[in-house]
DNA sequence: GATTTGATTTTTGTATACAAAATACATTTG
DNA sequence: CAAATGTATTTTGTATACAAAAATCAAATC
C-alpha cells in the first residue's frame, strides 16, 4: 500500500431528506408546534417543507413507531394526546429508566464526567438563585443527559430518549411556584452527593423520588389545564418553557 | 335519535399494506429468514411480498425506529447485528425491565392472571420434565408475557416489548444443556412463588437474576458462534428455536 | 499481475400519478 | 326544518417514473 486512500466519505453526508423530516417534525411536536392532538396533513406539510409526500410519509412513520404520533388507517396521522393514565404510565417507567441510569452512572461515572456535572450543577444554582427558569431548565436537561451519559449504556440511552421524548409533548412548567422548585434543587444538591460518594442505590433513591414528584406536577398541572379547557379559560399552562425539575 | 346507526366502523379494518409488510419483516427477522447483518433489498422483498416500493419502504423505516434495522444513508437498510456489548447493554437493560414487571405485576396481578400464570408454571413442568425445548420455549414466554401484563402499565409493555425484539433476533438455543436448564427452572419455580406471596422485591430480584443467567448463556454460544464462524465450522448455533430461559 | 480508471448496471432516493377512502356540502325528501 | 341521500372535493394509500448515488465489471495503465 503506498498511499492511503482518503476513503473516509463520511464527507458531511447530508442526511437524507427522511431523516431531516422526522428530526424536523420531532422538534414541532415538542415545541408544540403541532398540539397534542393536532393532525398532520400531509399536504400542508409537503408544502411548508417544501418536499414530496413521500419522504414526509417516511418520516411519519418513524414517528409513529417512536409513539410520537397515532396513526389512523386512512384518515392520517394525529399528535399523541397522552390520557392522565398514559402519563402516569410514562413516568412509571421513567423514573425507573432515570433511577437505572442513577445506579450504573454512580459505577462507572469518571472523575471528568463527574466533574462536569458538578460544574453544570453550580451554574444550575445560580440559575435558581436568579428565578431564570430558562436557563434553569437548560442546565437541568443537560445534568439529567450528562448522568444518562455516565451510565455508559447505549441500550438506555436510547430507551430513555424514546420515553422522555412523549413526556416532553406535554410542555408543562413545572416550578413556577417555589415551593416545589426549591424542593427539586434539594434533590440535586442530594443527587450530586450521592454521584460523588459513587452511592448507586442512593442516587436511583433520589433520581425516582425527583421523577415522582415531577409526576405530580405534571399531573396537576395536567388536571387544572383540563379545567380550564371547559371553562373555557385558555390563558393557561401549555405551549411555555417544557418541564425544569 | 331513532336508530342506533351502526357506525362503529372497527368492521374489520384491514391493516393498510405498510402495516402489514412490517409485521411480515418483523417475522423474517426474528426467524432469522433474514439473518443479522443481512441486506433488506428492495427490488427483491417487493417481489416477495408483492407490493410496490412506497408501502416497503414505510415499514422498512418504522423497523428503523423500532432499532431491528439499520439504515445506511444512499446504501439501504441491514438488519442490526449486535455486538457482544450490544448485547451485554441490551441484557442490562432487559434485566430491569423485566425486574420491573415483576414489582408492579406483585403488587397488581388479580387472582384470576395469578391463576392462568400457575397453570401454564405447570404446562411447562411438564415440557421441561419431558425435555421437549420446542414446547417449553412457547410457554416460557406466555409466562413472561403474562406477568408483564399483569404489571398493567401498557408504556411498560411496549418498552419492554421494543428492546426484546433485538434479541429475538438472535435466536440463540439456550438451555440445551441440562444445567443451566435446570436453573432456569429452578428460577421459575420461585418466581411463581413470589408473585403468590406478592412480594415485588424477591420477584424482581427473581426475574433479575434469571435474565442475567439468560445473558451469560447467550453471551458464551455467542462467542462460540463467532469462533465456529472463524474456524469455519458452520454446524453451529444460529436459526435454532429462540431463547427459552 | 495488481491497481486504477471509466462505462454499465443496479439500487436507492424523491417526485409524481393514479386509485380508494373519507369528508364536506348541497340537494332532496319526509 | 331535520334527516337522509347523493355528489363533489379533499385526503390518504399505493404504484410508477425519473434522478442520483453506489456497485459491478472490463479495459487500460503502471
Amino acid at each position: 500500500m503506498t498511499t492511503d486512500t482518503f476513503s473516509v466519505q463520511q464527507s458531511i453526508p447530508r442526511p437524507v431528506l427522511h431523516e431531516q423530516v422526522a428530526q424536523r417534525l420531532r422538534q414541532m411536536l415538542v415545541e408544540g408546534l403541532i398540539p397534542p392532538g393536532g393532525k398532520l396533513n400531509e399536504r400542508t406539510l409537503c408544502e411548508e417543507l417544501s418536499i414530496s409526500r413521500t419522504p414526509l410519509r417516511e418520516a411519519i412513520k418513524m414517528l409513529a413507531a417512536e409513539g410520537l404520533v397515532e396513526l389512523l388507517p386512512n384518515r392520517g396521522s394525529v399528535a399523541v394526546q397522552l390520557s392522565e393514565d398514559d402519563v402516569r404510565h410514562t413516568f412509571e417507567v421513567m423514573a425507573w429508566l432515570e433511577g437505572l441510569s442513577g445506579e450504573f452512572a454512580a459505577q462507572r461515572v469518571t472523575e471528568a464526567e463527574l466533574n462536569e456535572i458538578k460544574a453544570l450543577h453550580y451554574e444550575m444554582l445560580a440559575a435558581y438563585t436568579r428565578r431564570d427558569l430558562s436557563v434553569y431548565y437548560q442546565i437541568n436537561a443537560a445534568i439529567h443527559r450528562r448522568v444518562n451519559a455516565a451510565a455508559k449504556n447505549p441500550v438506555l440511552t436510547a430507551t430513555y430518549n424514546q420515553v422522555n421524548a412523549r413526556l416532553q409533548a406535554l410542555r408543562f412548567r413545572s416550578n413556577q411556584d417555589g415551593d416545589k422548585w426549591q424542593r427539586a434543587v434539594d434533590e440535586h444538591i442530594a443527587m450530586v452527593q450521592a454521584l460523588e460518594a459513587r452511592d448507586g442505590a442512593a442516587l436511583r433513591q433520589v433520581l425516582m423520588q425527583h421523577l415522582d414528584n415531577k409526576r405530580s406536577v405534571v399531573i396537576e398541572q395536567l388536571r387544572s389545564a383540563s379545567i380550564a379547557a371547559i371553562t373555557g379559560n385558555h390563558a393557561s399552562p401549555s405551549l411555555t418553557e417544557g418541564h425544569a425539575p
